[in-house]
RNA sequence: GCGGCGGUGGUGGAACGGUAUACACGAUGGACUCAAAAUCCAUUGCCCGUGAGGGCUUGCGGGUUCGAAUCCCGCCCGCCGCACCA
């Protein structure tokens, strides 16, 4: 009856059905245990055409683990949503005229199509897309709780402008200084815009990444991406204009070499400075050549230095030296203060742009003879209190005097800035808030008339405006506080704001009254495992981080920490390049899966390789795993053939060699899923599988059967359908309804085994040893080995 | 420049103080076949040797150890993130 053939197309869609029907991979909120559940998550796509091998990556390793924690008696959220608000649904639609909604639709179909051939074990029950009124509801009443609280606000900002598509681009959107898009330079416009207050997280952001388990060089990035420095702001006064400006240094130590003070282009003082010091037209062409230049010119390190004279000077607070002002686009506006002292002496930066204009370089401190010197040492030419001091503990005392004499303070400064929200696009969440035409000003949009709703539009494309801009019955509104007129705000959010709670939404998906109850969300949260790329290593892990412990501080959840684990998968390659159209090396997950199998797929993905690291795919490697789940499925139908035969009191002969290579394989596959090792996981399940096929005319039926029940009982975690399949053939139950096998530590031991002869490190020689052989025993084996014999000189020391 | 990761056969990788190269791919030879596919068997780190056997080998140079791919020090090379951040 049974095919002679592994044919994996009939079997996986036996077992899928099976799976369909019965739901089997729901789970309640009621009744769930705390200390037995597992949250096991993969980041959410983004549903873009169909699916491609990253995905197929993503949740294979996902489902791996989430298989194995079921098996190990937890109870296992593992849901399934849509990133789906975005910037290339739009972009199509400004193409084809399709609208966004429905691209994004029948992209979301194709996923949960493929989904669904791949045997993922999803919670199909809690699945949501975040561009649906459903789920965007509560993004906007999260963005409400987030202003009442004002950690959203308004502000005008230098934001990345593209003149070619006459849009605003996200951070992330730039990529050395140009558009992502279209490859045009991006150039900086000052703008209102949105923000959220993520600043007044920078600390905690910091400080809890101590207590989660994520890879060192996410956190380490996060870490960078945040740029805690201590330091101290110091107030340089220009008595000329009786105008203090204060300059942030981590130096204080080096007030004593400052020769000179300068300000960003952008410094809001700096053509007032140069007024009536006849230098005003050489300071107003450069600040406009500066404005004019492109984030990727004004970036460059190895641009020489330039600047204009600003015809005044200030103050050193330490020594009363005057020191002339300056303005120079090496100094940035968005960091410390927009203006610095300069120290040629022991800054590589302020040295360059003194060589450049030819002023007085002076030592403060340290270092051989070569200047710019950067590291520490003790201080001179300063202040005979502080001259002979090591710097670091000059440091402390100059900020203290500073500090006594009102002329400056400790104080702490981040690289990490507050998160622009706003986008100027069509396809996203609207930001619920209307502009009184009165005196109110932006007003929240009451949370009973939420979801402020994203209306349609003819024209997706952007003109310098968001297009929402153009449903003028959708802007003109009353305002909700005065009942004047009133216009909607068109900006809608950015889509990092979606996919920054929806891990939160998947615990409670269904309610409609709450964006979750906190009861619900405390059986799950936080994230036991979450499991994504490394290129969301800062912007998404970092904003979802903030997310929690904002909405913690409000009362809504509490949860500081959204993922207690995270592991990052690598990318897969082909022919060691990244897998894209243009270069026509993509691998189509639905092509493989068709060819050869979803359990192939699968399988073969993880056994390439470690899977935090980059791989390179090859068909032929696929093929080589296709046929070891074959061979176990005809392995498996052979025995099934075979009558049911009584364990053996005593195994033997090649039964208990079979029996024992069994449990070695439980032992290592067990051993290796804990710590995502995969790849080594499968090959023991192949050496179990070759060990059976060896054997199978010495072993007896009962070894045979209970060897690859084994191996089915341990594939599946990757291959869930011919697991299921051989396990089912061989038992006549369901493996998943089965516990995870256990080695027992009485098989793994052997009574014989090869005992290694080194002389000096060096292996001389193998013997045949029993296992209880006594110490004094094994020596005597060795000694007598031929070649031990050959090399030995002296008394050597046996293991 | 700062931070993180890595360098092992023809290839992907395994081992992470104790038999280096598990598992797989590829290659070569063979079986089955009219033939092919599929399947199966054998060999396969490099060098010397007909052979038994010997020597060498984890980017380079040192060190610790009875023993190092693994630990320590110094280099070289590659990848990733950040970067005129004061």
């Amino acid at each position: 009856m049974a095919p002679d053939r592994y044919t994996p197309r009939e079997i996986e869609r036996r077992w899928q059905e099976v799976w369909a029907e019965e739901k089997t991979w729901e789970v309640p909120n009621e009744g769930v245990d705390p200390a037995r559940s597992s949250y096991v998550l993969e980041m959410l796509p983004y549903p873009s055409g169909e699916p491609h091998v990253g995905h197929l990556k993503n949740y294979s390793v996902g489902d791996a683990v989430a298989h194995f924690r079921r098996r190990n008696g937890q109870t296992v959220l593992h849901p399934m949503g849509y990133d789906a608000f975005g910037l290339p649904a739009e972009n199509h639609a400004i193409k084809t005229g399709e609208h966004p909604r429905a691209s994004t639709e029948k992209s979301i179909a194709e996923f949960q199509r493929q989904f669904r051939d791949w045997g993922i074990s999803i919670d199909w029950s809690r699945e949501f897309a975040t561009c649906e009124p459903e789920y965007y509801r509560w993004t906007q009443w999260i963005f409400l709780a987030l202003y009442e609280r004002g950690l959203a606000y308004r502000k005008e900002a230098a934001v990345n402008w593209c003149p070619n598509d006459a849009t605003v681009l996200a951070n992330e959107q730039v990529i050395d200084g140009r558009c992502e898009r279209c490859g045009h330079e991006v150039e900086v416009r000052q703008l209102e815009q949105w923000f959220l207050r993520i600043t007044d997280y920078a600390d905690r952001l910091l400080d809890d990444l101590s207590e989660i388990r994520w890879p060192e060089h996410v956190k380490a990035m996060q870490r960078n991406w945040i740029g805690r420095s201590e330091g101290a702001e110091v107030a340089f006064r220009c008595e000329s204009l009786g105008v203090e400006y204060p300059v942030f240094t981590t130096r204080p130590d080096t007030l004593f070499g400052a020769m000179f003070f300068v300000l960003a282009p952008e410094h809001p003082d700096v053509e007032q400075i140069a007024a009536g010091t006849g230098q005003e037209d050489a300071v107003r062409a450069y600040v406009a050549g500066a404005m004019a230049e492109s984030a990727e010119e004004r970036g460059d390190v190895e641009k020489p230095k330039t600047g204009v004279f600003l015809g005044r000077t200030v103050t050193n607070p330490v020594n009363g030296e005057e020191l002339p002002m300056y303005v120079a686009d090496y100094v940035l506006m968005e960091y410390g203060t927009g203006a610095i002292m300069a120290v040629p002496g022991h800054d590589a930066r302020d040295f360059a742009f003194a060589q450049a204009f030819d002023l007085p370089i002076t030592r403060g401190g340290g270092g051989g003879e070569e200047l710019p010197y950067t590291g520490d040492g003790s201080i001179v030419n300063s202040h005979p209190d502080f001259d002979g001091l090591q710097n670091r503990d000059a440091l402390e005392k100059i900020v203290a005097w500073l500090d006594r004499e009102g002329r400056g303070h400790a104080t702490v400064s981040y690289r990490l800035r507050d998160w622009l929200i706003s986008r100027q696009r069509y396809w996203g969440c609207p930001i619920p808030v209307v502009y009184c035409s009165r005196e109110c000003g932006a007003v929240p949009v009451p949370i009973a008339d939420l979801p402020v709703v994203l209306p349609d539009v003819e024209d997706y494309a952007p003109r310098g405006r968001a297009p929402l801009a153009a449903a003028q019955d959708w802007v003109r509104t009353t305002c909700p506080r005065c009942g004047a007129e009133g216009r909607r705000e068109t900006d809608t959010m950015d889509t990092f704001v979606d996919s920054s709670w929806y891990f939160l939404r998947y615990c409670d998906a269904r309610n409609d009254a709450a964006a979750w109850d906190p009861a619900v969300l405390a059986r799950w949260m936080p994230v036991d495992q979450y499991i994504g790329g490394v290129e969301h290593a800062i912007l998404h892990l970092m904003y979802a981080r903030f997310f929690c412990k904002a909405l913690s501080d409000i009362g809504l959840m509490d949860v500081q920490e959204p993922f207690s684990a995270l592991f990052t998968q690598g990318m897969i390659t082909r022919d060691g390049a990244k897998m894209s159209k243009s270069k026509g090396n993509v691998v189509s997950p639905r092509e493989i899966v068709e060819r050869l199998g979803a359990d192939t797929a699968r399988t073969y993905i993880l056994f390439i390789g470690p899977p935090d690291s980059d791989v390179d795919w090859s068909d032929s490697g696929a093929e080589g795993v296709h046929r070891f789940l074959a061979r176990l499925w005809r392995g498996g139908v052979e025995v099934a053939a075979l009558p049911a035969e009584e364990a053996p009191i005593t195994p033997e002969g090649p039964d208990l060699v079979l029996l024992r290579a069994a449990h070695r394989a439980m032992e290592k596959v067990t051993g290796d899923m804990g710590r995502f090792a995969f790849n080594t996981a499968i090959s023991a399940v192949m050496e179990l599988v070759n060990e059976g096929w060896r054997l199978r005319d010495e072993a007896g039926p009962w070894a045979r059967r209970f060897a690859f029940a084994a191996a089915a009982s341990l594939v599946f975690p990757f291959a869930p359908h011919v697991g299921a399949e051989v396990f089912e053939l061989l038992t006549g139950r369901r493996v998943w309804e089965e516990e995870w096998p256990e080695a027992d530590p009485a098989l793994l031991e052997t009574d014989t085994f090869e005992l290694v002869c080194q002389i000096n490190g060096k292996v001389r020689d193998r013997v045949a040893a029993r296992a209880d052989a006594s110490r004094e025993e094994l020596e005597a084996l060795c000694r007598e080995a031929p070649n031990v014999r050959a090399h030995l000189g002296g008394g050597a020391v046996v293991k």
